[in-house]
This record gives C-alpha cells, structure tokens and sequence, in this order.
DNA sequence: AAGCAGCGCAACCGCTCAGGG
DNA sequence: ACCCTGAGCGGTTGCGCTGCT
C-alpha cells in the first residue's frame, strides 16, 4: 500500500494563484487563523487548491510582513556565512533573516548569490591574492580527497576559503593520512560537547584534550588545526556561556572544518554529523553576532511570530 | 521583428518527522 | 509498538520575462 495522497490530486488546481484566490485565502487566514489544518482549509473556503499548496502561498507570498528581493549586503553576508556553515538547511537561515521566507533565499542563493562569491573566488585568483593559492590548492585537490566528500561540501569548502581565507590551515588537505585522524579528533570534541551536562564541563573536558594534543601526528599542520578546532571550541562555548551568543565567524569555521571531514565517513550522510553538536541549539536559541547590527534576536522573534499563527 | 537562450521565481514533488490514536 | 495523518523541509521543475543575435 502506498502513501495516500494528501489531497484529490484529480479535483486539484495547480499552477499560478489567481488574484481572488489569493483573496479568498489571504481573508480566511487573518480571520480565522489556519485552525492547525492546511488540508482541511481549502475545502472549508471553497478553493480547488491542495493544501500542501495552500500553506506554501501563503507563507511564501500572503504572510504579512514578507519581503521580496533587495537583498542588503548584511543579508548577503549571513547567508553566505550560513550556507557555509549549516549547509542547505533553509529554513533555519530564513530564521535568522526576518521577512525572508526559506524558498526567497534558496532561490537568491542558487540564482544570484552563490554565482556573486564563486564571481569574486575567480576575480581574486585572477588577482592573484593569498586567499586565491588557497582556493585553487582546494580545487586541485579535490580529485584526491575521499569518496563520500559531497559536492556541496566541496562547494562550502571552496566558499569558506574564500570568505574567510584560513591561513594554513587547510593544508591539512595536502595530507591524505591524517584526514581519518582528523576526524577522530572531531568526534571527540563532539562527544565532549554533547555528553557535557554544562559549558563549563565543556571547557574542562576540551582543555584536556588539547593538552593530550601530543598523543596525535606531529605534522605542524595537523597540530595547528587542532589546536584550532579546539580553541573555537572553546570560544564558542565561552562566548554562548557569556552572553548567550556564539561567535560567529570562530563557531563557523569550526563547524566548517568538522563537517568537510565527517562527509568523509562513507556511508554516514552528513545529516547524522549535524545531530547532537549543537548548531541546532545555537541557532534556535541565540544569533549570530555578524548581525548584531541587525538586533537578530528580535527580528528572529518577529519571525517565529510571523509563523506562529 | 522574430527566434532563441538564459535567468529568476513561484509552485510542485517527494521525502522525513512528529504527534495522536 | 505500530500505523496513519499532517506539517514542514529541501530539491526540482516549469513558465514567464528579458536581453541578445
């Protein structure tokens, strides 16, 4: 038996929404709220519409305060910086950006934004700047790293060192042998974040593990990166623990480097990396401190009120 | 002016997850 | 514990617009 259709698909109207249509719901909607039941909705108001389709107009286009385009330069740089970090998960950066909807921005984002930084990668390698040998360092190896690594890993990658030209660093990638024990370090940190009843165990437990640095390979990159991964660790952990918000660009580039590596992990899809290390958390309870000018927190509480119907 | 290609955006599709029975 | 249903999400598609030849 297969999964039932969510709507008669036969008595169902696609396509583009007509004026009165909109009208129709828009009305419904303000007045009454969406009663917990987009399939039911249309039916109730008389629309030959799913309600799959229903619930999408009208928080793609209806909802108040919806903005369309003009995407500021802040904008611009949150979601990069997001994308970069957490990937394709859009509907936590459109929580972050208020009046955007999570379709507006991964449209901007394939369409416009992604093409803008990749455009500047290029210009900067034409020019022949520092973080340009970098990039193209990562493009020449990609053929050697291990299966597994995704596409849009690689992309990330390739955008990280860009945006945030990581100074030696990624040298690491010239080492195929220490990926696997990289990513051993990575757990670890991981586990000690996620076992970690309070920030403070965290920090202790993470001291620890950077002063047992030695026991791990010698090589001055792999040394230096980890001693990397853990610092932002430990400054993400701190500045939550201060004043309830990560550190941006620090948490980001950690959590960067981590996932680059965990998608090396055959077989586990980078879905299962995400679980337990606690971006989650951060995203849904605190901001990111790039848009402090933005005053993120209360924009993200007009957001989730802008929802919360 | 017509044809074509590329782009941008709205909408759809299919999947996962959570909650209730 | 299992199944069903609805909500939500990310990926993909299709269409209209625009600019170029």
């Amino acid at each position: 038996m297969g999964k039932a259709p969510c709507c008669d698909k036969a008595n169902v109207k696609k396509g583009p929404w007509s004026p009165e249509e909109d009208a129709k719901l828009k009305a419904y909607v303000e007045r009454h709220g969406t009663g917990g039941n987009w399939i039911a909705l249309p039916h109730k108001i008389g629309l030959k519409r799913c309600g799959k389709s229903c619930r999408l107009r009208w928080l793609n286009y209806l909802r108040p305060n919806i903005r369309h385009g003009g995407f500021s330069e802040e904008e611009d740089n949150l979601i990069s910086s997001l994308y970069i970090s957490i990937g394709s998960r859009w509907s936590i950066i459109a929580a972050q950006l208020p009046g955007r909807t999570d379709n507006d921005i991964k449209n901007y984002w394939n369409t416009k934004l992604k093409k803008k930084l990749l455009g500047r990668c290029k210009e900067s390698q034409a020019s022949g700047s520092p973080s340009s040998s970098q990039e193209s360092m990562v493009s020449q190896n990609y053929e050697g790293l291990p299966r597994g690594l995704s596409a849009s890993a690689l992309e990330r990658m390739q955008l990280h060192v860009q945006l945030h030209g990581l100074q030696g660093s990624l040298s690491l990638l010239n080492e195929p042998a220490l990926w696997h024990k990289f990513q051993n370090l990575g757990n670890r940190v991981l586990s000690i974040q996620h076992d970690s009843t309070n920030a403070d165990e965290s920090v202790q437990r993470l001291t620890e593990t950077s002063s047992t640095m030695e026991s791990l390979p010698s090589q001055p990159e792999f040394d230096e990166l980890s001693s990397f991964v853990v610092e932002n660790t430990l400054g993400g952990i701190e500045t939550s623990s201060l004043n309830g918000a990560c550190s941006t660009s620090r948490s980001m580039t950690f959590n960067m480097e981590l996932v680059s590596f965990r998608e090396t992990d055959g077989g586990r899809e980078s879905e299962i990396w995400w679980a337990g290390n606690g971006i989650d958390e951060q995203l849904s309870t605190s901001s990111w401190d790039s848009t402090s000018a933005m005053k993120p927190e209360t924009m993200f509480q007009e957001y989730l009120l802008g929802y919360d119907l």
